[in-house]
DNA sequence: TAGTTGTATACTGTATACAGTATACAAAAA
DNA sequence: TTTTTGTATACTGTATACAGTATACAACTA
């Protein structure tokens, strides 16, 4: 053989698919925080045996999506307020680093790259698509973070990014004050300080976004609560 | 029953005794980074089934001790360059977050707290009992970590610690020049940050001592792989 | 001899079966 | 009626068994 003919298969494990959509059942909110995750009914839905899904929701775990107890089984996180400072003042610290290893790195076809990201967010707006915006908004801190070439930091970064993708959509689901318009607005910003390389800026604006996303969380929080102790 | 006669019996899977030697065999250097881990073998000698090893074997690949290569099994880490100063960087990074978050917080009793750990420190030393220098040393950072009273940081710097744990033994069983006095004199100047509430010459003092430590590493890890294409 | 293919072996990946534990609820005793 | 105890049930934790895959090496072919 001496041409590359075909694509290279992929080691495909049952565990991988079956991890990839339970986090996006997670993360999406299909599930709902708290909900007992039953091994059983899982494998029996996915029509595979009990041992990939443990393997799974192991995986899961260390993610910081679901909580483990022992002989009780796995439980989706649920968020309380500090758990949401957590999230949001960790994910800022880890995208200051970020930005510190990355701006330097940054040429011009990656500023070009942001920038179309910016405008695909903002025909996201104008179409109203809204998940595609999350994912934009996602590829964009992204981007950065690999750019960092820092995969421990990448890694850390990812398990933030996941529990926050939860509460965005958690909060998109129930806050009834949307401003989508803030998501390139904060990212012009951003690409501003990348442009100039001068990280501090990036970095100060990466706090002032996380305090104003993490405050909005809480308030969400505290509304689905309220609305639930009123039903009761 | 009413008052406490027992203590209450902690949930005791295998998984954990497992999960706990194999950790401290390969965070101590028992077994040689780039080692095949057999899960039959492991298995065999503590007299439990695969699956249990299994379970633990996905934790330490999550804490990074070992890397997983689908159907070919576990391998313990191998360092490279960029490893040694991902790891050092990062956990350099997560401190300085912690000194943010612990510092405010620290009263007297706390700085008492570390101040005897120093004064042990230094007994250890006039003992030689360096690994309990290595186990004070971890504790003086860990107790800053835990007083910052964010979890999600805590998971993350323990993470680091151990591959940081791992190479500090390799360097210790490999580098010539060993000058365990360091510790408490650094520890002594972190100390006089925190009683002076200054957070930023704690911050400084870290990057220092990472980045020392960091060059160190990867002397020693130069070393090794001189001896070893020399014995080739 | 060099390169290819077949085959054995040993390992991981998964399925099934059973043991251990938590929980809810009914029955019994105070 | 309230508290305690027994029991059933359903779940997780673990063991065993087998299927799928990687690797090494022998046999074969050009």
């Amino acid at each position: 053989m001496d041409s590359q003919l075909f694509m290279k298969i992929e080691p495909h494990s049952m565990e991988n698919e079956i991890l990839y959509r339970m986090r996006e059942a997670i993360v999406s909110g299909k599930i709902e925080p708290g909900a007992h995750l039953n091994e059983t009914d899982i494998a029996k839905q996915m029509a595979v045996s009990r041992i990939p899904v443990r393997e799974s929701l192991r995986k899961l775990e260390q993610e910081g999506l679901i909580v483990r107890l022992p002989n009780k089984g796995c439980f989706v996180i649920t968020f309380s307020e500090q758990d949401i400072n957590e999230v949001f003042s960790l994910r800022a610290s880890l995208e200051s680093m970020a930005y510190q290893w990355a701006i330097p790195k940054m040429g011009t076809q990656d500023v070009q790259k942001l920038k179309d990201l910016i405008e695909q967010q903002e025909q996201a707006i104008r179409n109203e698509d809204y998940d595609e915006l999350a994912r934009l908004d996602m590829h964009f801190h992204e981007y950065i973070c690999i750019k960092a070439n820092h995969s421990r930091l990448l890694k850390a970064w990812y398990e933030q990014h996941a529990q926050c993708q939860m509460l965005l959509n958690l909060r998109f689901r129930h806050l009834a004050e949307y401003t989508p318009e803030t998501v390139p607005i904060d990212h012009h910003r951003i690409l501003k300080a990348i442009e100039n390389n001068d990280p501090q800026i990036a970095i100060d604006l990466t706090y002032e976004i996380s305090e104003r996303v993490s405050k909005d969380c809480n308030e969400t929080l505290k509304s689905i609560q309220a609305a639930r102790t009123a039903a009761q």
